[in-house]
DNA sequence: ACTATGTTACTGACCAGTCAGTCAGTTGAT
DNA sequence: ATCAACTGACTGACTGGTCAGTAACATAGT
């Protein structure tokens, strides 16, 4: 009979365990692999052997490899609006330069993570072949960031700490920025860089000063033009 | 001889008839299917169908499917070297605002370019595949861009009439804006949109207006910050 | 305690479809 | 007649999805 098995530590003892924890199980290796892949190259074989499984195990959670593919976005898709929430954690009445400047260097450290680059490369590259998937992305993630980043530009043109502009615009330009210098950060393969290599900190400031410096006052900003 | 034949009209007619041009026909189709499907999804029959030729005649231009996609990726870094030459047009003795927003203009117009989205969705999906593409393009086009669009803004410092700034930097984030705006701007569906359309040439005029207004001299910009 | 019966979670061999790549054969210009 | 250019049926490897079977555990009857 068996007693007080070290399920833990053989892989192929694990079975029958909480089965509720099989769909994070499972979502985790996914977004592994079809972050390094993509969504057609991943293969569930390699996927389910990488969740500690079988491959029919996972069609007892999700009914097609589309339907885990979009399983794994919505999961990171709710993790990002978190995030986000999550971020908006300093005071309000503390001057809009430095709240934004610490907005932007949290949302910074958040595109960092190699979560990040992974569901950006699945967004560009394989989203618009699902336009219901894409379009939840859209609102609920991309529209959303706009609207965060926004709503804090405005507040520091109301008190007159920046230029007036279309703070939804700034917003699209910022998020903008940010989600493409992540892109281009990775190296693409290791110690070798697609572009020039800046020491990531530097980069950091430098863009999000020159954001900061972009939505500051200037009066004579339109007397340039003839 | 070759006699006036109505080569375009009837498909199948087509044979026989200057395989030089047999390359970039193929190209031109690969092109179109691998920036709608990506490089794994695409398939070589339809390829083949696309540019009126059977998939055989594919194998004897290029050697595997891998090869024929960085065969497309290469010429089209090459097309995109001489668009920003192209690009460079107005007479560099007007004011550097007014230079910038025409060479900002053709620049958003040339990414408004259906190649440029399945070029831009390439190269974030699946060139992370191929480091030695992924630093060749760039090297050859993402920093060859920069390096344009800082040179006119280094230009506009020099007179006195940009804000000192990093002029790199500058245009990583102005280059970074713009691509991440033409992805944004593609409809995920007819009629359907990722996220909230605005019309096409606000758009365009509001971000150039957001960039030449960041780049502008504010000589009060640190005084908000206490 | 022990066995019989049932249930759940999981497995992996298998099937059916797909597609990159091949090659024997055709075409048509010279 | 010759042959470069081209074709498309074919092959073999691969993979999404299926399902008959099995191990682990539960419960009931004795």
């Amino acid at each position: 009979m068996p007693v007080a098995r070290p399920t833990r530590a053989s892989p192929r003892a694990r079975r029958r365990r909480d089965p509720d924890a099989r769909p994070d199980q499972i979502l985790d290796a996914a977004l592994d692999l079809f972050g390094e892949a993509g969504f057609a190259a991943a293969r569930l074989d390699d996927i389910a052997r990488r969740a500690g499984l079988a491959k029919g195990t996972i069609y007892l959670y999700f009914p097609t490899k589309e339907d885990l593919f979009k399983a794994v976005v919505r999961r990171e898709i709710v993790s990002r609006i978190e995030d986000a929430e999550r971020n908006r954690t300093v005071a309000a009445d503390v001057p809009a330069r430095a709240y934004l400047r610490t907005f932007l260097e949290n949302y910074w450290a958040s595109t960092q993570a190699p979560t990040s680059l992974r569901m950006l490369r699945m967004v560009m590259g394989e989203l618009h072949k699902h336009p219901d998937l894409a379009r939840f992305y859209g609102k609920e993630v991309i529209e959303r960031a706009w609207t965060l980043v926004a709503s804090i530009v405005r507040q520091g043109i109301d008190r007159g700490e920046f230029r007036p502009i279309d703070p939804m615009l700034a917003a699209r330009c910022i998020t903008a920025a940010f989600l493409m210098h992540r892109a281009w950060s990775e190296p693409s393969s290791p110690g070798h860089h697609l572009v020039a290599h800046l020491e990531p900190a530097h980069l950091r400031d430098g863009v999000v000063d020159f954001f900061l410096n972009a939505l500051a006052v200037s009066p004579d900003r339109s007397t340039s033009t003839p």
